[in-house]
DNA sequence: GATAATTTTTAGATAAGTCTAAACTTATGG
DNA sequence: CCATAAGTTTAGACTTATCTAAAAATTATC
């Protein structure tokens, strides 16, 4: 089979999505944090983190965490990229709910085709933003990070439009659906309650009350 | 990750794949023709031969050559309903014409998720043949067999339409399209010239001579 | 029907990615 | 500021799919 010049297996492509992830979530990849998110042993990932860094793909010194370099977070970029185009594929054209596409867009963002992406992204009128609100990266791997808050930063009175999420798991976005706290719901908010920083939400004309853990991962815009 | 009950790796669905298409092609599967088929070598077969009979996939006799069992069919229809539609996809949703999509749609079609493949033949309006005229088996692994004849075994006089290929390569199909032997196409033959069996054809108002090469592998109905 | 040619299988090795268990660093708390 | 906990790495082993080289079986040829 032809393949491209640089060609990177699945695995290593997916420890540098990771390590991009965890590195904007908090600040730095280690190796244990790798771990929990590929669902591997540490041993694993220290030989990976080896491999990757011969290759020059992350900076890696033994017990000091990784960063990626230029090379290796164009590619987790790209990854990124398939696995978001993807997961609007098949939400908009495919009818999958929100919380069903990630496993299935795991995998399709793995295929190598960068003209396949290319042409899904204009099949779809190059969307900027995925189901879960998160931005879509262009071919040259340039996107806007929208800033957003979470709700928990909110004071009382503050108003604002659900257009993310800080939680992908299946459960959470079951619970926001069912809540009917999908993307695009304006909000405010009435009440923070001390004792569990809790939070009372006026949405249209009901009230809701979302628990801190709730607040803490539902983003909006002001 | 939550998988299937049955699960089968890429390289073992692709073995079945292979041996399904070797057994349709020449009646038999033997161990040089599928590692011809799978750019391996006979030593690699051999030991996937055995492990694909120990699932009693196949059926495997030392020296004897192989034959799909019940269950090991049903996944290579399987693996070549998804191959098809992802064919089909491409051509009629994203413009890729059809001598270039076998690789990608090659890899498409191990996408475990069967949700995902149903949804997409809804999609698309559950097509019934692919771009190159192969039937695409339904969600239940059935499809009908096109009765097409290679243009090599038509009389003088014959018409046809062309619906098939007997050859899936690119320089083929880069060749037909050139020459407007598109799947539609309506013809009649108009000699066979005895020294080389090349066949003279009748397309709308204009003759084309073609090798017996070509001939073998147009195939159309009557 | 014996020998040669072809095909297939066995044996042993390699590479990627993973694991467990043990050893080693770094951080932390009296 | 040392002892222990937490985090990380090394060592050695396993699995899957592949390879080459050599042996064995089958098929073809004279």
């Amino acid at each position: 089979m032809v393949r491209f010049v640089l060609m990177h297996t699945f695995t290593e492509e997916n420890y540098l999505k990771t390590i991009y992830h965890c590195t904007l979530a908090s600040g730095s990849a280690t190796t244990n944090q790798i771990a929990a998110a590929t669902n591997t042993r540490a041993a694993s990932v220290t030989d990976m983190l080896k491999k990757l860094s011969e290759k020059k793909l992350i900076n890696y010194a033994k017990y000091q965490g990784v960063t990626l370099t230029a090379e290796g977070e164009k590619i987790a970029i790209g990854v990124i990229r398939k696995h978001r185009l993807w997961e609007y594929f098949l939400v908009e054209k495919l009818d999958f709910k929100w919380d069903e596409v990630h496993e299935v867009a795991e995998e399709l963002g793995h295929i190598s085709s960068i003209e396949l992406i290319d042409r899904l992204d204009k099949f779809m009128g190059y969307p900027k933003y995925d189901p879960h609100g998160d931005p879509i990266p262009d071919s040259n791997g340039r996107f806007k990070r929208q800033e957003l808050k979470p709700v928990s930063g909110l004071a009382v009175n503050d108003t604002g439009v659900v257009l993310g999420v800080g939680d992908h798991s299946t459960a959470f976005l079951q619970y926001l659906e069912k809540a009917s706290l999908t993307l695009g719901t304006k909000l405010t908010v009435i009440e923070i309650i001390d004792y569990d920083h809790s939070v009372v939400l006026q949405i249209a004309d009901k009230k809701l009350n979302i628990s801190r853990e709730v607040a803490k991962n539902l983003l909006v815009a002001l």
